[in-house]
DNA sequence: CATGAATGAGTCTTCATTCAT
DNA sequence: AATGAATGAAGACTCATTCAT
């Protein structure tokens, strides 16, 4: 459940997401909770399946209810949305990457030298491929549904995207202050290491192309240091 | 219509797009001619502006015949599908890119020295803002609609990418294997800059961000040339 | 539970409404037989509320256990339906018509004076405004939902209102062959006379028009019995 | 198509009800225009049916589709809703009635005499009793919809009682301020005549009860002007 | 040709009813 | 006994596509 949405996305966001109503008989652990987990985990992973096979949009809620092996109308039990089912889904990662991003940023505060700066990133980078080992089919949602227009159940989606465009942006725009990255202007940095490494996510997530990824992250990392030539 | 279409997508792509009933009566340049295309042109633009704001599949056909001051009915005399009419909309932007490409391949091929090869890439480089220039709706229709999985409507807009991919990695090979981008396997270089082109484009083309996309572009070039630091 | 059905209305009517299992263990009076008490009366006074709000057909069981405090399936306990639960609503201002008319009836057949079958009236019309004051919810609930057609939950209410018009149109046959009522059928002044009160008692039971509805009544008398002018 | 909507009813009414699109092609009169007249009848008719035998909330869009011989989709083509479609039953009854009543008003204003006033409401009285003869159906929808809760569909007919009430009471306060009806209140007298006259209508219409319509009319008239005994 | 009317399959959502816990 | 989870049959509404006019 997304606990704190900051006021940065302008797109609705309902408040609670795939969560069975609070007061619910049986003990905690028992038969019904443990049945009421595996639902809601079905519907979840049913449900990033078929999305990202087809598509958030064209995807049914019948089917997302068959390929979770339960009743069309249990859905709703589940979940008020499509919508909401999406919100569930992109939650834990939100989560996570917002954790990064916050430690990275007080982190930074304290950091005076560029070593010290450099040693910061190098741990933000880890935690957000910790996160991406974590849940990378739902980095693989986030890539596919992050561009088109934030129309419906890809609302928290794009909610998600404007929070890690804004943190990726301030971020880049801190090491600019600090004296790195005299160069070049922190928006376009910014953005542009974010579509190179999505770019390659892609390949890697959904086209299988690096046999090896870490290789492929060493050179991405060398290429943005150093460039291409 | 679509010429020439590559065996790279393994996609359905169908053979000709958005084209008037072939038998039509009265004289080309005529009249009933001039008509066909005005309909034809008012139906592409009013796909691709609703394309744009709603996404390719939130978008009814009767929403495109509406905003094109057409009749419903009308729409499938110009196109089969919304398919087609995507297609058709990609249509110029694909031959001019593969335009560019070719002759970038065929120049590539002649040019020894390493500043020659780089005049060769700079007049692609030039080739491709050009198009840009001149289509820059459907290149965004491109950005947002290409990540998504290829069905329905988005199938010609995910060949395109395919093909765009395929042309990019090839290019870059070549560069690598005349001796620059030494440091870098191809695959990753291309990858990264294209997704760092297209991060960028979006900012510019959908949220407006740079006051100066000049500027933003060579700060750009400087940034892939020499990395971030 | 409606022990005694007539034989006039056409449709369904079951057995019995509203009644807790028939086996329950604990000794009547005990702790659970409070509780089943309580719980029935609950979904009773739940149902109507509900029904008076947004009509039987609008209602949902869920809604009906919500407002009752309980669950959904505990429904099932104590009606079989929502029909019944209707049933069981109409059921005590049922039997307590029946019981003013048959009183009515038997002191009206030894009634011989005029004088003395205006007595025999006012004692019914006063035994019918006691229901009314005891049950004035029920009575709206009557007023709402009788003239529409006699469909599920709506039957009892129907069954009772063929029942009302029933016993007013036999009464008044009784006073016009006695003597009383000699100018109109008795059909006719008994409908118009139950419309009219019908439509006062909406006006004061759903409207709240009256401020002094013991006016109302006296002034109802006096154009039942001299006319409007 | 409600054309002035009186501010008197709270519950929202929608702007157009049951009207096909202001152009459409074809020569009025000719063999598309027929058709839209035929299936709007078809649909109304239809549904007119379907409510009187079973209840407006208890008639799918569906049914009203098959009984009109059309399919489902094209239902809402001609109406937007359920309510839409009752909207335009009410609506010609509505404006015969707002018409009738809108003549008594002028007209009672001009009449100084008792004698002038009766005259002014024996063409009120002929005037309604006509739009009962155009529309029965419509009027035996009323009487059957009006009393439960103004929810969804019924929102039309609330709305029609509303304005029929208000008229009934303003129109009884002239007559008593004109020096008729001394002895009782106009709100009584007012809503006593209107629930006599339901009553009696739904008896005639509903059950057919009266073998002679007329008879029963002249005896009521005689009850409200002398009373019962 | 142009128009928009007709069709019906498809989707979302609700709800009565049953049942495991 | 009480609870609410599961089920699936409706019902409202949409939309691609065809076709009469």
């Amino acid at each position: 459940m997304p606990t704190s949405r900051p006021s940065t996305p302008t797109q609705t966001s309902r408040a609670d997401a795939v969560q069975p109503p609070s007061r619910r008989p049986g003990p905690a652990g028992g038969k019904r909770d443990t049945n009421r987990k595996e639902r809601t985990q079905s519907l979840l992973s049913a449900g990033l399946r078929l999305f990202l096979a087809r598509g958030v949009e064209n995807v049914t809620v019948d089917e997302i209810a068959k390929e979770a092996g339960t009743a069309k109308g249990n859905f709703y039990r589940y979940a008020t949305d499509k919508q909401d089912l999406v919100e569930a889904l992109v939650q834990p990662v939100d989560e996570a990457f917002d954790a990064a991003f916050k430690r990275c940023n007080e982190d930074s505060e304290t950091a005076t030298s560029q070593t010290a700066l450099t040693t910061v990133y190098m741990r933000l980078a880890f935690d957000l491929l910790e996160v991406l080992r974590n849940h990378p089919d739902t980095v693989r949602l986030y890539l596919q549904e992050a561009h088109a227009p934030a129309i419906g159940a890809r609302i928290p989606i794009a909610n998600f995207q404007q929070k890690l465009i804004a943190h990726a942006v301030r971020m880049t725009q801190v090491a600019h202050d600090k004296g790195l990255l005299k160069k070049i202007p922190p928006l376009v940095s910014a953005l542009a290491v974010m579509g190179a490494v999505e770019r390659l996510l892609m390949a890697h997530l959904r086209d299988g192309l690096f046999d090896n990824p870490a290789d492929a992250v060493r050179h991405l990392v060398r290429f943005v240091m150093e460039g291409i030539s």
